[in-house]
DNA sequence: TAGATTGTTAATCGATTAACAATC
DNA sequence: TAGATTGTTAATCGATTAACAATC
């Protein structure tokens, strides 16, 4: 499970190996080979082996991988084995909906506080905690232990905010905001920009409507 | 403006490049070269000048690249020179939450309707739409023009709608969901997994404080 | 043991970077 | 014209796929 630089790539599809083999978890299936798994998600079994094996050798010759073991050891090197503790800054209606989002509790990682600048919305509930003034948010990242930073304020506050949430020992932001986050050494962003999604779907549709002329 | 097969690694730099270029307008910047751009943008010159010339010259030698030309071919190769309609299918938090963001609308894509299973919500407004039972949706669909349709619903519903979608003239599926879809041929998807992001984010965590020790 | 399937090396493919001639 | 910078070809790098020996 140790790390000499496994390609963001391979990272990138850890999740969806992890979905597929909860799913056979779920239906009972104890083991899976490469390229049973291959057909069922649309990758080489080539890849799946190879994906793996960065991670050390989980399965076994002429058996192909258990599906138990192997999920609980992607999950391990997801660091889903242990508790985060978040905070949404910004508490408009993205950061609501992720503040009410059930799942991710699941997964470990623990909604512990939501921020936001307008007093209006000061003291409203999601999801049984408060929202409180951005003002209070420094004082409350010092007196909790919050590892993530959940970003979903437009880009303007958040450049300034970086400063803050690392100083007071934020590890990670999650930014939902639409700009780039110059943030140390060791500090993890990791960026969910909805419109530029949005912009490749359009392109692919366009992209397509052009060919059929 | 023509498409021979340009990769999706290449499409998926093209926000970000309008992003930036978008700022500079804003600043007030004429020209720009691929070297200026890289500096910015933190990425090498050699890639912005390929990934610009996949979709023919825009630039000019000695000179680099005027800022207003070239955010408008990159506009319109994105497909952002013509409008969208899209529905949106689940209005919990996160289906309301997209509703209500009016950056989509200043990029073309036109909200038209939202729906859901749970008749309690039936008739409420998100931004001047009212919510609509699941069970109009078809006929919503075939007397209106819809383009796109954004999946924020359970994994289980999901699946199931891709039929009633695609026979009823939706060409792009922006999907919320955590399931991978099977469209047919020409049917473009384009996958937010909010959770897989997540533990790509967690993963980067884990992996750098095991790295310090 | 024979069959199956991994782990791993080698081959291929594609994407990125470097270099430079063309040209504004 | 001289300088700057593109467009584009060639070189490198990394990721994916194929092949197969190891081994359960």
């Amino acid at each position: 499970m140790q790390d000499k630089g496994i390609s963001q790539a391979v990272i990138g599809r850890l999740p969806r190996y992890l979905r597929y083999l909860g799913d056979l978890k779920e239906n009972g299936v104890e083991r899976v080979s490469s390229q049973e798994l291959s057909k069922l998600m649309s990758v080489t079994a080539s890849q799946i082996r190879q994906d793996f094996n960065n991670f050390g050798g989980f399965g076994q010759q002429g058996y192909g991988y258990n599906v138990d073991y192997l999920y609980t050891e992607i999950s391990k090197i997801l660091g889903l084995d242990r508790q985060y503790n978040f905070v949404i800054i910004g508490a408009g209606n993205l950061g609501r909906a992720l503040g009410n989002y059930l799942n991710f509790e699941r997964r470990g990682f623990i909604f512990k506080g939501i921020f936001d600048k307008d007093p209006e919305l000061e003291g409203r509930e999601v999801r049984g905690v408060k929202i409180k003034n951005i003002s209070e948010l420094e004082s409350f990242l010092k007196a909790n232990n919050i590892d993530i930073a959940v970003l979903t304020i437009p880009k303007t506050g958040a450049v300034g905010l970086v400063d803050v949430l690392v100083s007071n020992g934020i590890r990670a932001i999650w930014n939902f905001a639409h700009v780039d986050l110059d943030v140390p050494e060791g500090v993890q962003v990791e960026n969910v920009h909805l419109s530029d999604s949005l912009m490749k779907l359009s392109y692919n549709i366009s992209r397509y409507e052009g060919s059929k002329n």
